[in-house]
DNA sequence: AATGAAAACCCCTCTTT
DNA sequence: AAAGAGGGGTTTTCATT
């Protein structure tokens, strides 16, 4: 069940203790935990679970790093619609790019701005190619990361 | 150990699903990704154990949902720098401000491409005049996330 | 909200093919 | 590369404060 409602969460020092345990390494063990932060295993798992029933936290996943498959290319791309009520057909083909691993509708220069993952620069070229022929797409600016030097969660 | 090397590694049909089932929810134990992909526990654990060793599949984690507990703006933000020189510099300055979740030096218009977390636009406005006040930035451009639309991982 | 104890489950190793 | 069996650790529940 999807928790939907708009109430802040208000974390206490031990939840955020937790929490960020959990941000580093989800396969943290309860025992391991619970010595760090000085209360029974029991007692971590409950706020674990109230955390998680809050949607605080949210399902761990684990990660595929994109390199060692051969998508060595990191690149933002900035899409400007002929009309913005464009939007929604042109994200649902974006849906059916596998490269295209966010997209975002924003304000500013774009109308949509997505984040895309290629093997090398004659992949990103095929992939701008193809986004250029979508309907709706005029024109396109493409940001290529040369070094990501910070990648983290919110701490706060 | 950190897996430096650069050879691509190739992924079976097999390994697919599994990692698949690992990205989507990291907990998937290995009696239940068995029964999924039709072959024994040992035989899962082993593949998982290799592709880790391998760093394809990279340490797993937990996802704080930023909404959850007040930070409801997500924001893009390209940094002009008056000398790529300074990019060490300002990228240290930035780890030090937790709003900021990714950086990436780029090609493109902006030295430095960032993303930003905030609370509310009022939080944003702090923290781009923070910004336009470190050593070497010029100018910044924003671009507010609307609406995400798409928040996945590859699939090859 | 926190605790200790017990049950159920799971990971991981070992041995074998 | 894959399978089954067993020990040790982990999650989860329960009763109690």
């Amino acid at each position: 069940m999807k928790n939907t409602n708009n109430t802040v969460y208000q974390l206490d020092p031990l939840d955020k203790e937790i929490i960020y345990m959990l941000m580093d390494n989800s396969k943290s063990s309860l025992a391991y935990i619970s010595k760090q932060v000085g209360i029974s295993t029991t007692a971590v798992h409950q706020r674990i679970k109230k955390l998680e029933q809050a949607g605080v936290i949210e399902n761990s996943i684990s990660f595929l790093n994109p390199r060692k498959i051969g998508y060595k290319v990191v690149s933002y791309i900035g899409i400007f619609l002929d009309q913005p009520s464009h939007y929604n057909e042109v994200v649902k083909s974006l849906k059916e790019v596998n490269e295209v691993v966010e997209a975002h509708y924003t304000t500013g220069n774009y109308t949509i701005f997505i984040k895309v993952l290629c093997k090398d620069n004659d992949h990103l070229m095929q992939i701008l190619s193809k986004l250029q022929k979508l309907k709706g797409v005029t024109r396109t600016e493409t940001f290529i990361s040369l070094e990501q030097s910070i990648s983290r969660q919110l701490k706060v």
